[in-house]
DNA sequence: CCATCATGCAGGTATTCACCTGCCTTTCTT
DNA sequence: AAGAAAGGCAGGTGAATACCTGCATGATGG
């Protein structure tokens, strides 16, 4: 999986919104993801497109449709390697912290 | 919480770099993270205020020096509002997913 | 005190990016 | 078959951004 591809994808806020409605109703078409987003119908797609790059949604061809449906794994991938760490070393940062302050005190 | 700020801060892979290198070891000093980093200081101090800006790290005087603390919390509220609502997910979207293709099939 | 070290502040630039308009292809409906 | 509906492709523009150079300030140690 590509890290940066996946922040960068996820740091647009359009895009989650995409994420989101997608995750209220899985499997909409294009048409349908442009009516939550007021933007052009182009723009919605190059933001699908990027989330598809990112391996975040994948897509189906259903006649004269596109079906869109999202791909929960590599947000997972993100929350193990990124989130997860932080919150193990959470409770020795808070000591080193408090550590530090204390040896601003006389 | 500004979600995202927090999002757009962490879609650099300079200041995910710099929270790295801030879990390894805490409580470092503008010059100490500038050795990680390739780039110049002038540089370095943006992506540090940005980060700061976004919560996602605090700052204390001393001397001369500028230590830098990681503030783990705006991950794991990014984890709780956004990673854990997919995760959740996940089952019905996968059965979504199932029930979609076998509606293709005759 | 004065040299040095750690940091702050102010533009300057080149790339990236998020929009748009305009036009074309494919599929459905009647 | 013809119009409508869904989507694809290309190029263009303005704003954001990630770097940089250059100079100023405050703390420390001999």
């Amino acid at each position: 999986m590509d890290d940066d591809k996946v922040f960068k994808t996820l740091a647009d806020p359009s895009r989650r919104k995409l994420l989101d409605s997608l995750c209220d109703h899985n499997g909409q078409t294009l048409s349908q993801l442009c009516a939550a987003l007021e933007m052009t119908r182009q723009s919605v797609t190059q933001h699908l497109g990027l989330l598809e790059d990112a391996n975040l949604l994948s897509t189906t061809r259903k006649g004269r449709e596109k079906l869109h449906f999202i791909n929960p794994i590599p947000l997972y991938e993100v929350y193990e390697r990124w989130i997860r760490k932080f919150e193990e070393g959470r409770l020795s940062l808070l000591h080193d912290l408090k550590t530090q302050l204390e040896s601003d005190q006389p």
